[in-house]
DNA sequence: CGTGTTGTTCAGTT
DNA sequence: TAACTGAACAACAC
């Protein structure tokens, strides 16, 4: 799921709560705490005030009054906000109880997690190198921070040294709204397609941003992706499935036609 | 028992 | 160097 609407979604539970005081936390399986141990995430956490978070493309920056949480949600990952008595989920891993709810970091696969750095600026040895956010990008620095990666559209648009956010669902949605072909070489695209492109990012960007998820309403490629027998929302053709920059792209043989050289 | 999955990283290769 | 491929991580559905 979590990819940069997902992860927006996320930063906004915790912006709801923010100024919630930490009162103990619960690491039910120390397999997503990457850089500290289960036991130091509790006594560097516990006492503290939860701040507005920061996030950038697929990382979630929490500060508090002490330490910053840091979160990466990787393919199942969610932060769920808990204020009445549910029961736990098989599949939360690791719950901040505070004096007004529990936030539940809930994950299935396991691929990432959860980090501490000393405070929000420290997190630079964690995140790794990240290209800007690709909400809000210009359309100029859009184009050139994905032109100069030689490889196919698809494979520049989820480089998140160029780009930060986008992943294998929005990376479809946007260049099928763009009629861009996932394949097609980052040279070989036009001005004019450029700035369709651009134009789509920030289109599908700031409604996805919005709902805190990529929609998957009938005008949308996501909502029928993984049909059997899924037909382009546009124009009714039958989506062609095909491995681009090693996933799974979903894209429309006749809006976006591959490239003919 | 295979195959696939909304993410990232690394080793090996081109 | 740049980019690609496959594997690995882990868990589950089909």
């Amino acid at each position: 799921m979590p990819e940069l609407a997902d992860v927006e979604g996320f930063r906004r539970v915790i912006d709801s709560v923010a100024g919630s005081e930490i009162r103990r936390v619960e690491v039910l399986d120390a397999g997503v705490v990457h850089n500290v141990s289960a036991r130091r995430l509790e006594s560097s956490m516990r006492g503290h005030r939860l701040g507005k978070a920061v996030r950038t493309g697929k990382w979630l920056v929490v500060p508090t009054d002490g330490p910053a949480l840091i979160f990466h949600f990787g393919m199942t990952g969610s932060l769920k906000w808990i204020d009445d008595k549910s029961e736990r989920h098989r599949h939360d891993r690791v719950v901040f109880v505070t004096n007004h709810g529990e936030l539940r970091y809930r994950d299935q696969r396991k691929l990432q997690g959860v980090f501490v750095a000393k405070d929000a600026h420290a997190i630079g040895g964690i995140v790794g190198r990240l290209g800007p956010d690709a909400l809000d990008i210009g359309a100029s620095d859009f184009r050139s921070r994905l032109e100069t990666k030689r490889s196919s559209i698809k494979s520049a648009m989820m480089d998140q040294r160029r780009l930060a956010g986008l992943g294998n669902l929005l990376t479809d949605e946007i260049l099928w709204r763009a009629h861009i072909h996932p394949a097609k070489t980052t040279k070989a695209i036009d001005d004019g397609q450029w700035r369709a492109l651009h134009r789509a990012s920030q289109s599908v960007l700031h409604t996805a941003a919005r709902a805190g998820h990529t929609p998957r309403g009938p005008r949308w490629l996501s909502g029928v992706r993984s049909d059997d027998d899924a037909r382009c929302p546009r124009c009714g053709a039958g989506l062609k499935r095909t491995k681009v920059a090693g996933r799974t792209a979903v894209w429309c043989p006749v809006c976006q036609r591959p490239a003919t050289s």
